[in-house]
DNA sequence: TAGAAACCCTATAGCTACTATAGAGTCAAA
DNA sequence: TTTGACTCTATAGTAGCTATAGGGTTTCTA
């Protein structure tokens, strides 16, 4: 194999952790490597190009199932790619729905937030009031679909701590 | 104990699932209830408000911290509620950055949708290409903060379930 | 050539906020 | 009495990683 390069080069490459490439394999994402002699997994370009793309994807917030189903499409190029479109379409509707959500969301905490302008003692806070009423009117919905809620996501925090330039 | 209910009745008060109460209970948000001679729990209206609080809460897309931390305040009613403004305040801004990142992918997102107006062969796709040709170009930073990402979030769909009208 | 540092391996457990299952016990009505 | 609805505990699963333990390998330096 030509330029053959270890786990650590490709996570560099990738800005990629080095578990997380390892779990990618697990999960079928990437292709399971050749080994060296001392059992090391084995990458070439096809491997930086392939992660790259599934890191790209990432960053569209698209899932893991998502993502194998492009990679379907691109390994499998003979198909119709009328299913990628729809994929997209469906994925961009996603993401505008938790707009939507996240939007009436920050409506409601702004209201919330200036119900208690000025500090004082937390049994007369009016934050803590409309909640406890808030909370026994209306049955207390919360926000449907399939896009996350306002934590987590902490990819890119500490993602980056293999890259150094 | 005076209107002492089980906790299937305090589940449909509250439009929470029988095992998510059990959980809370775990995670210190509940106190646990006093018990039954068969060792049922038994709650009564205070039970009611606090976990309409925390789902509540949860509507408003707040983690079990900072519903703890919000708990603390409740259960000590002498303290400063500055703090609680200041976790409101965080939260906000929480959501603000994750609805200013969503919208850059829905950015991204469409107009990678417009490379393939006509669905043709997968091997020509212009979506596949310049996911490609994008992933090696920049190195996929995904999005950082705390807010989730636009999958996930499923709470509602059958949360539900043990809500009767 | 020895040893240390840097790298890699597998396997397993942890994170959030639940949800689902197994296998058993309790309670009320028919 | 027996059926069915309810409840109990304990455990495992979900997504997408991240972290740890306990080892082996490779490379650099003295």
């Amino acid at each position: 194999m030509r330029h053959a390069i270890n786990i650590g080069e490709l996570a560099r490459r990738t800005l990629c952790q080095v578990e997380t490439i390892r779990y990618y394999e697990r999960e079928g994402l990437l292709p399971t490597p050749a080994r060296s002699q001392g059992n090391y997994r084995q990458y070439d370009a096809t491997h930086v190009e392939r992660l790259s793309f599934i890191r790209h994807c990432r960053s569209l917030d698209m899932t893991l199932a998502e993502i194998r189903a492009l990679l379907d499409f691109r390994d499998a190029p003979t198909g119709d790619c009328a299913a990628v479109s729809a994929l997209l379409d469906e994925h961009v509707h996603h993401v505008a729905d938790r707009i939507a959500q996240l939007r009436e969301l920050e409506r409601q905490l702004k209201h919330l937030r200036g119900l208690c302008a000025s500090p004082g003692q937390a049994e007369r806070c009016g934050i803590l009031k409309e909640m406890s009423r808030a909370a026994l009117g209306e049955p207390s919905a919360p926000p449907a679909g399939h896009v996350h809620g306002s934590h987590g996501s902490s990819r890119g925090r500490r993602a980056r701590s293999s890259a150094g330039p």
